[in-house]
DNA sequence: TCCAAGGAAGGTTAAAGTTAGGTTAAAGTG
DNA sequence: CACTTTAACCTAACTTTAACCTTCCTTGGA
């Protein structure tokens, strides 16, 4: 479905960092290396991951510190630890700030790749366990083929009214955060990604008129919601 | 919300196995423990569990095997491996055959519980977007979609409206410190954010005023109280 | 012991200022 | 040619600031 799995790498040891890189990198994954914790974390809501592998020493912020301030507004992003230190109050650490997985270097490069298989294997099972098909009100919406059906009026959406009408159908009657959509769909989150949002729920909004019990309402300055009754 | 996590041990060591489920046991987990990989087979799809835990060496159908058989039919449950032993071909073999996590004996049991909170976190994170929902004399109030709902009338709040709703909910029939809300919601507390917030006050106390049993008291130089009975 | 004055905190309203969002159309892109 | 982004313009929504008032608390003198 969706491109190469995306990686971000905070490593600030140069040799090390680079090897991980490429051994990722010909695996398959995209990896974004960042040198250290400050630049991690701007990297981080810059652009979207699906997950982060953090050195635990570093300069400018530390692999926990960052997991932290990650954590306080994103929680589902999996992070593994790097660490030189095989020390219990290190693992215990990391796992309190919201690590899900831990290594100790010097560690087998395969061992982290199989972790990463196990990873994926289970949120893309998670994933493949949404429905495809949605019912709402007189419409169906099938993602795969992206087709908005309605007895008067059928379309075959764009790509990317496609994937935010998707989006919206995953969060019917709940409120589906911009930045979420913006990450997703644009992976990052900027003016002019906002605008061209904007721009797309303009159209969905008239692609949805058959139905006058739809609509999808804005929640001022956090995102839209798909529900009955406008 | 949901009831006590389950988790499936499958362990053939009588002592070790018995120490481990009293302390998983409580640590708030129910645990149902069997002593070869036949029993634990057929255990899995009698029941539903939560996360498995299973040691590698075993009569009666090893961990790996067993790993392989139930992921033949369910994907998505996590499985923890146990070993005494510590080689690499053995944790490649697990990852292998489907499984999640990975300790090698002897293994320090704080750690399983830290791994096994960061699995129930992500899980119980996502849940937890769930609506946070109030229910505060004849209002409701929704954080998510900032809905203050009455018999009478409905509103939908502004994000800085909300925001001290919520922060107000959380702390009904408890004084809510100016100095708190300011720092949550405005980032500092100075003479504008001060004034700015009691324009705030006004507006919540507005949109309250349909259930006169409901107030928003203020005890000076300290902060405000949303309360039953004015 | 009381009370009166003055400052600090809070209440309320309206206007000014700021930002987010709606919509359309033209300009890019492959 | 179908799609996406950028631009421009406009409005609605939201927040802050200002001004003026009231209430509360403190303090010092009769």
């Amino acid at each position: 479905m969706s491109n190469k799995k995306r990686i971000l790498l905070v490593e600030d040891e140069e040799n090390f960092g680079s090897l991980l890189q490429n051994y990722l990198q010909l695996s398959k994954y995209e990896v974004v290396w960042m040198k250290d914790g400050a630049q991690g974390y701007s990297a981080f809501f810059k652009e979207a991951f699906d997950v982060c592998i953090f050195d635990v020493m570093m300069p400018n912020m530390d692999g926990f510190t960052l997991t932290e301030k990650i954590r306080d507004k994103d929680s589902s992003t999996p992070i593994i630890f790097l660490t030189a230190r095989n020390m219990r109050e290190d693992m215990i650490r990391g796992y309190k700030s919201g690590a899900d997985d831990y290594l100790s270097k010097p560690f087998d490069i395969e061992i982290l790749l199989l972790k990463l298989d196990a990873l994926f294997q289970r949120s893309s099972n998670e994933a493949a366990k949404l429905p495809s098909l949605f019912s709402i009100g007189a419409y169906t919406y099938e993602c795969a083929t992206r087709a908005l059906v309605h007895p008067n009026e059928s379309r075959k959406l764009s790509p990317k009214e496609g994937a935010l009408m998707q989006l919206l159908c995953e969060h019917f009657n709940a409120v589906l955060p911009r930045e979420k959509a913006l990450r997703k769909i644009w992976g990052e989150d900027s003016y002019f990604t906002t605008r061209s949002m904007d721009v797309y729920i303009t159209k969905l909004r008239k692609y949805l008129q058959h139905d006058g019990s739809l609509s999808i309402q804005n929640v001022h300055s956090s995102g839209y919601m798909l529900g009955q009754n406008g």
